[in-house]
DNA sequence: GTAGTGTTGCCTTTTCACTGCTACAATCGT
DNA sequence: ACGATTGTAGCAGTGAAAAGGCAACACTAC
């Protein structure tokens, strides 16, 4: 599960910047995002949502994605959980077939 | 929404325990406890996970429901969000009806 | 009037998310 | 070949916030 940090050098490389140049303008230390990146965070294993936040616009990523990729759960759908929890509660029994076939429904739903 | 902590009070009532009876079964102080259960909390609104956890074993409640009602995801949702982040993340985006349609169909799905 | 209950304000501890520094190896441009 | 730049790694230390403790208080109700 280190597909985080992949990600963000993944970007980073793409924008063309160091360790060194990323690092202030997100606001932490070089040293500690070469550690971010290779998942060798002193704790735990991903870095603060307001770090992954500075992270996802300075390198034009989705945050959510982002976020997800950290193992937290995106503000937007913790949100709409906790307005809805019985709904969630149980979609977050199905198996992934019936996941599938649901998500297909709430599209068409949708379209309508 | 102090519906959290008026649901531990409910629970604790209901088994006939007082704060200072409770609070070193879950092993905190009663104090802490009462904060807890009048949503006094010197910060936030809810205590730690951990706590939560202890409370809804030793008053026989439902943790998941707990966790919900404290603002938190239990890690039974959250864990399912992270495999299938992509059904998730379309569901997040359902208004209410559309979701509780979907609801319905996972559930007849699920039956068959 | 004292025993048990709950409330409140302030205080302490622990955890988290880093910092800051250091030293090191690899790679690059010239 | 050389310095310059880049990434890696270790580790003590820090500031703020989270989580909870303590002591004094007030209300019953016996």
């Amino acid at each position: 599960m280190k597909v985080f940090g992949n990600k963000i050098r993944e970007l980073r490389k793409f924008k063309g910047y160091s360790l060194r140049t990323l690092a202030p303008m997100v606001g932490v230390g070089f040293s500690y995002l070469s550690k971010v990146e290779n998942s060798k965070l002193d704790f735990g294993d991903s870095p603060s949502e307001a770090l992954i936040h500075k992270l996802a616009e300075t390198l034009d990523g989705d945050e959510d994605e982002l976020l997800l990729m950290a193992g937290r759960i995106p503000k937007s759908i913790a949100r709409r959980i906790l307005e809805q929890p019985d709904v969630f509660r149980l979609l977050a029994k199905c198996d992934d077939t019936t996941l599938r076939s649901v998500a297909a429904q709430a599209i068409r739903t949708g379209k309508k």
